[in-house]
DNA sequence: CTCTATCATATCGAGAGACGATATAATCTG
DNA sequence: CAGATTATATCGTCTCTCGATATGATAGAG
């Protein structure tokens, strides 16, 4: 496990997730999170548009600007087939990520109870 | 959720519930999650010592060295009921942000399912 | 019509922290 | 005795999040 990654790899995990829905722009990608998760998760504006250059410069997404007169310039996003292929990876990453967490504090769950009886 | 700091609580997690199932050193604890995880997790000793560093300056863990003579100069750790309490949380805050994954993650299964048929 | 709030994107500096390298030294093994 | 392993420690680099700041368009209030 590369713990250095993790923070990267769940906000990857979100956007593409929330991509593979829908094609949206950054702003209503954020929100959408955000809301879908009942606000557990968030992101910041400093942290989303990196992270969205990055995934596109990587080809996992990719961005158009909207014709200009349609109302306020924005850049809509879609999730390319690396993406959703890069999507399954880091879904099945985090699965086993926790499958194996779990297993180790139920060890410890159980640990703590027979030491505690 | 505070992204950032995933993977320093993902660390704390793994090193305090192995202590919480018994009395080791900082080696010895690298070793036991490495081992039981069948190699998932691994500790960095550049990552290792100075978060058992700052756990014991916080009060969650305590050190005592061994005796001079008894072999090997090492440093024995455990846990403190502050740390304890600390695990707990730590447990229930990774439980929550499965458990919210999760449920964005299986909304999207369900959706390229949906939208592949 | 003007003023403010919100929408929307963008970038920068600071800080945190993992990681690999490097150091030190004791002990065990061949 | 020599090399491998055990054990702790620290330092510099690198990546990335985060909050602040900037910019401007649009919509709604008064």
């Amino acid at each position: 496990m590369d713990t250095q990654s993790l923070a990267r790899s769940l906000n990857e995990l979100l956007l593409l997730s929330t991509l593979a829905r829908s094609r949206m722009h950054g702003y209503q990608m954020a929100l959408d999170v955000e809301e879908r998760s009942r606000g557990f998760f968030t992101f910041n504006h400093g942290t989303l548009y990196p992270i969205l250059h990055r995934l596109e410069k990587e080809g996992l997404i990719e961005g158009a600007w909207s014709e200009p007169g349609e109302g306020r310039a924005r850049k809509e996003y879609g999730i390319t087939p690396a993406g959703r292929q890069y999507l399954r990876e880091l879904r099945s990453e985090w699965a086993d990520l926790y499958r194996n967490l779990s297993r180790l504090i139920d060890d410890d769950a159980q640990q703590v109870r027979t030491s505690a009886a």
